[in-house]
DNA sequence: CTGAAAGCGCTTACAG
DNA sequence: CTGAAAGCGCTTACAG
């Protein structure tokens, strides 16, 4: 690759007055920087990106950290697409991105060991197993600028698809389906678990319904399986629901299958609802009833804030950005009419 | 973070002895190694990426270069899980990865501009919408090792899921069902849907099968809704086929919707093949008959060849990797039994 | 076995 | 307005 002293050599002047002009330094002739600028372009030269990282402290990179476990990482369908988005944001702005990992060759590094041997300027955490693993706790901890998605540490900026306000819009619309029998299957126990089932129970209670405990069970994101063996045991129940909300979309297809597999139609005998917003969700029939998270604007802000923190750290503020969800009617989730609304089996549950 | 020269202080060594020490040079004393070891897990120092890189012109990143497009990228299934492999692998190996993208800030780049200014040590190329592109062939051509997933170029390494292989199983599975009137919905043109083609029709013809034209037409990759209305086109046939075979397994999804749609069961009445094994496939019912293609071995393999071509150029050949698929029987593809061979409506087709 | 010195390709005070 | 010089943190011939 052409280095700068080539491009001085070809100018004829030194490399100093090249990097100036290059730099946008005001303090160059008009002509020699009109002269530089046009040899660069002509030779496509670019300044070596370690070498001027080394002066200047500044990679233009950015790490991105998430769990390469089963279901986790590159291959969950959220995180890739708001991996896609983040990057193309990012990419607009200069930054490259790269995988933030434990191990480099034969020797282990903790995650803040691989960002200082990077230089990374910033960070971003996603999809994580566990928030509260030490190594994280220790990046966040750090000086390095960090953007966390779907988790709150008071350290960090968070962008957060509102999952209190999405599992509101959702129970809502169910219930306003006429449904008062509603389960959910939720995911493993987070701090995105945890706040949609505050707001189930919420808005539960604003409607002046009761759900028996039996109704609401843990599952495992994005397992179909086990989502299915949960629903036949909802089933199973003396008094079933009239309506499933599994833990997400790729989930829901299990609570589907088990269903049609005990002879019963959706949405006509039961409804399911699930939440993502995932495309496959929608290549169903009948289409699910879900939330959208929207994958696109999660990866954007994220990736907008965080590099507004790099650049301009005194007029960032660390604060926690929620993202509009929206509802996905489908038609997975039926209307209950009046005359199921009287059924006595219905009518011992509900007070 | 600690420099070299922070640890040659507290050894109380220079730091050429402290850098040969760490990098396994012979001519260092044994204690005085074992030393300068110990300080460096000590205060986990680690060499700066950038200085080193500068120096050694090697930076232990490797780009990944690919389309950005809609249903491209990491928003594609199939190649996110082959990136996932991938970098799990070369991680392990002490690369990290890197995407390489067209604008760089405010300037734009060619791919290989990308490559120089970050000093990749290798490139590997998948799931390009153009293969052909010039940018992309100045890549090829460069001196920067390069590994290329589904597709052959002279000059590089090529890794591929033998669609050859997977299309003849695929087909002769089918065709071992009973099946003579096999309709064909592929995707867009390119090197992986030609080998699809040119192994299908071979298929047929070493069983003695003929098709009309009319079951082989052009959908487009993962676009769910162009195959439903190519299914719709298929079964308004004066003889429709006994089973379809769509471009992926998420395309399936839109030929079974539109059968559905049409009154018609699966696989009672009409058959449905996919291709890649994604995991929806297998959560749906029923089953979808399909190929798997091993994302696993694919990302491992690439990354295996590339990271050997880095750093043995003058033993690793440059040669085509194919890898197994497998058949995933399923039950999308029924049985055609004999009675309905003798159906006058086929026996017109078939010979 | 150890260390001084040069140099990788840049940027940036500083002097002129 | 331009350029010489120092230095970012390393590695690696080379000398001792």
């Amino acid at each position: 690759m052409a280095t700068i002293k080539d491009l001085s050599l070809k100018c004829g002047v030194s490399v100093s007055t090249v990097s100036k002009a290059l730099n946008g330094y005001k303090d160059i002739g008009e002509e020699t920087k009109r002269n530089i600028l046009k040899a660069a372009n002509e030779i496509g030269y670019f300044p070596d990106s370690n070498a001027r990282a080394l002066k200047t402290k500044k990679t233009y990179n950015i790490g991105v950290l998430f769990s390469t476990m089963f279901n986790h990482g590159l291959r969950n369908e959220y995180f890739a697409h708001i991996l896609a988005s983040f990057n193309e944001y990012a990419t607009g702005k200069g930054y490259d991105i790269n995988f933030i990992e434990h191990n480099v060759g034969d020797r282990k590094m903790t995650f803040l060991e691989h960002c200082s041997y990077r230089n990374f300027d910033g960070v971003c955490i996603a999809c994580c197993a566990d928030f509260f693993d030490n190594e994280i706790q220790q990046v966040v901890n750090s000086k390095i600028p960090v953007v966390v998605i779907d988790h709150i540490y008071n350290e960090a900026i968070s962008i957060l698809s509102d999952n209190m306000e999405g599992m509101r819009q959702l129970t809502q619309y169910i219930i306003d389906q006429g449904h008062k029998r509603i389960a959910y299957i939720h995911g493993t126990n987070s701090s995105v678990t945890h706040n949609r089932l505050v707001s189930f129970y919420q808005v539960l209670r604003e409607n002046g319904l009761t759900i028996p405990n039996e109704y609401v069970v843990e599952g495992i994101y994005r397992d179909s399986d086990t989502s299915g063996l949960l629903t036949q045991r909802l089933l199973d129940l003396q008094v079933p629901p009239t309506c499933i909300i599994a833990p997400d979309d790729y989930s829901a297809l299990g609570v589907m299958n088990t269903i049609r597999r005990s002879g019963l139609r959706i949405p006509e005998d039961i409804s399911v609802a699930g939440y993502d917003g995932i495309s496959v969700a929608q290549a169903l029939e009948p289409k699910l009833t879900t939330i959208r998270q929207d994958t696109d604007r999660i990866g954007t802000e994220a990736a907008k804030q965080l590099i507004n923190l790099i650049e301009r750290p005194m007029v960032t503020s660390i604060s926690n950005v929620y993202l509009k969800v929206s509802l996905m009617k489908g038609s997975s989730v039926g209307y209950v009419t009046s005359t199921e609304l009287n059924r006595p089996s219905r009518q011992s549950i509900v007070d």
